[in-house]
This record gives structure tokens, sequence and C-alpha cells, in this order.
DNA sequence: GACACAAACGAACGATCGTGCTTTTTTGCA
DNA sequence: TGCAAAAAAGCACGATCGTTCGTTTGTGTC
């Protein structure tokens, strides 16, 4: 056990707390009160762990961004590359969408429509992880086009813009609408990206 | 010109500015004194013509669902069923979200993830409204193949829950990474959807 | 032009927000 | 065990939120 100091604890219990409450009310809607009352600190003592509001929510983006490379990115890197690979980073982050951490479904999801029309380092910092993450899925194309599972003419960034598309939709018709067959839907939309 | 009382042309006004506003800032976002401010209004003075912020925000809705249908879905009637029709539907639906009274994007995809974990009024509406626009696109779908335009074994509500999704990846693309390929990407993935 | 009504205003309310102080409690190490 | 530092609490602040109330201004009709 690495020596962990009382207030990285606490720290860290906030911000898992706070990733799942952002998950639901968005990273605006986040307050410092209800926060507080739902791990049994004050406002202030909560609030001295961050210099601002502003700052907890970069460390929130951060802070589920840990958690998605544990559990969509790592283990898929154990599957081989190319198509399976793509595959089960497309049912790992179906599994992330509706994972108990994340009871408001996907952070990510609902923070890039809160987010693109502000500006500030919230916004850079979802930025850059957005594109990292369109980034890992173009990047694994790429190499199933040098492994010649795909034509070698095409575009791993419009794959990669194909692929979040088809969990966007997914998002939508499974949260917003309820659709039961969301899931259906988004796998047969997914397959057809395939050869 | 139908009689128009003078209350019915400030609700009007408010409308207008709060759809532009909420585009922005979420429906959430929304603030009475902000929107009265915009339009050198009293707060209480622009309260009256709504008894809560709820059903604001409920007509806000509806009032931005008179707009799209005018913008998006009544000049695609004027096209020939199926593939022409989807593909004004598409063209249409690029310009509004990238139109003057949608500053912010589309409002109703910045709602979807604001209010997929909420409750009342103002989720039903939207749900409701979402619905119907899948329904406009599947509808559409199912004159294709009709018209022997696609496979008869073909799922318009599969085509529509792609067809959505491919809006929502440029949207994100656009609005979030402001990729200027977006759009782009988007025309490429649409047709890919078209036999 | 008088009169009834709609529309807009101004001020205030209780609540909640993020944040800054000061004080108390707890922690971890010499 | 003692003590400095860290963590948490307590309290208050200015601002802003939606909403209510009473009043003033404006409109349209006989």
């Amino acid at each position: 056990m690495v020596t962990t100091t009382k207030g990285a604890v606490t720290k860290h219990a906030v911000l898992e707390r706070a990733v799942a409450l952002a998950s639901r009310v968005g990273l605006g809607g986040l307050t410092i009160g209800t926060l507080a009352d739902d791990l049994d600190l004050s406002k202030s003592g909560l609030f001295g762990h961050f210099k601002s509001k502003e700052a907890l929510q970069v460390q929130v983006l951060d802070h589920a961004a840990e958690r998605f490379v544990e559990a969509v990115i790592r283990p898929a890197l154990a599957q081989p590359r190319g198509v399976p690979r793509l595959r089960a980073i497309f049912e790992n982050w179906l599994d992330w969408a509706r994972s108990s951490p994340m009871p408001g479904g996907c952070l990510f999801v609902a923070a890039a429509t809160e987010l693109d029309d502000k500006t500030g380092p919230v916004r850079d910092r979802l930025e850059q992880l957005q594109r990292d993450w369109l980034g890992v899925m173009a990047t694994s194309y790429r190499k199933g086009i040098e492994a010649g599972q795909f034509p070698a003419d095409a575009d791993p960034d419009q794959f990669a813009h194909d692929m979040y598309g088809v969990m966007l939709a997914y998002h939508h018709a499974h949260r917003l609408l309820r659709d039961p067959r969301a899931e259906a839907h988004a796998r047969h939309a997914f397959e057809a990206l395939l050869p």
C-alpha cells in the first residue's frame, strides 16, 4: 500500500461521488452543497480540497477519464489488433455507458453538449479528452488497415467519426427514449461499419 | 393578418429569444432574469406570460419544434419520396444545426442529454418530439422501401436510428471539436447508409 | 372620452449558489 | 507523548435564482 494521506482519501471519495453525480446532472449541475451532504462533509471542508468549482470540474473529468481507460480501453488491448480489438472497445463502451459508476449515462456524452458553447479550462480539457478518444478508435482502425482487414484507402478518422456516431445514437435511444431495441440497433449499426 | 394582441406579440418575441438562448446554455440554463434583460423587459413582466419556468421550458420546446418543422421537414416534402426526400431532410438538418436562430447548435440535441435523467413535463415533451422526429425519418425510409429503393426486409427504425447517429456525430465533431471535416464526414456517412 | 382589462413594472421574499474567513478537530511524525 | 501541520467545520458574505404581490401604465371598446 502506497502512502495515502487522509486528504487524498477524502479527495478520491469526493471525485468518485462527483463523477456519478455529474453523469446525472451534468458538470454544471454539480453543486458543492449537495456533494458535501452526500458525503457527510461540510461545504467548506469539501471546498478546501479544490480551490474552485472550476478546478473540481476539471478533476472530475480527469478522474472519469482514468476510469474510462481502465474500463473501456485497457481491457481491449488484450484483444488482437484490428477488428477484434475494435469490437471489444465497442462492447466495453456499451457496458461503460450502463455501468453503476455512471448512473446517468456516459459523463462525456452529457458534458459534450453542455460545454460545447462555453469557454475555459473545463471545455478545453473535455475537448482534448474526446480528441484522444476518437484517436484511439482511429488508431485501432489504422492497425486494422495495416493488417489487411480494411480497405487500404479507407479513412481512419472517418471510421472513428462513424463509430462514435453509433455510440451517440445508442445513448440517445437508450437514455432519452428508453428504447429496448437500442442495444440491438447499435450492434447492427456497428457491424455494418465492418467489412 | 390575424388578430394579434399585444401580449401574444411579446410572448412570441420572448420565445424566439429563449430558443436561441437555450440552444447555447440549455433549457436548464435558461434564466428569467437574463432573458428579461435581453428583451428590455422586467423579470416579473416576462414571468407573467408564463406561470412557471417549467411552463416556459415546455413552450420553448414547442416553439423550437414549429421552427424545426418549417425549416427541416416541410421543405423536404416538396422532394420526391424515398431517397431524394431523405437527402433533403439530411441537408436541411445540417443547415438547421448551423442556422442563426440556433447559435448553440440544435436545441434538441443539447436538451436530450440534459433531460434524459430528469422527470416531469419538460422531459416528457422532449421525448415525444424526438420520437416524432425519428418517426419522420423512419416513415420516409418506409416509403422508399415501397418504391423499391431499399431492400424489402430492411428495418425503417434501424435506418432512422443510424441516420440520427450520423447527425449526432456531426454535431459533436462540429461543435465540440470544431472539426472542419465534420461536414464531409457526415455526408460520407449518410451516403453510406443509402444503397 | 370613460371604463374594464391586459400588460408591464418595481420591490421584496426565501432559498441556494460559490467562496472567504476563523476556529476547532484530527492526523502523523519526532 | 507532544506538537506542528493538515483537514474539517462553522459562519457569514454578496449574488442570483424563481416567484409573489401591489401598483402603474397601456390598450381596445362602448
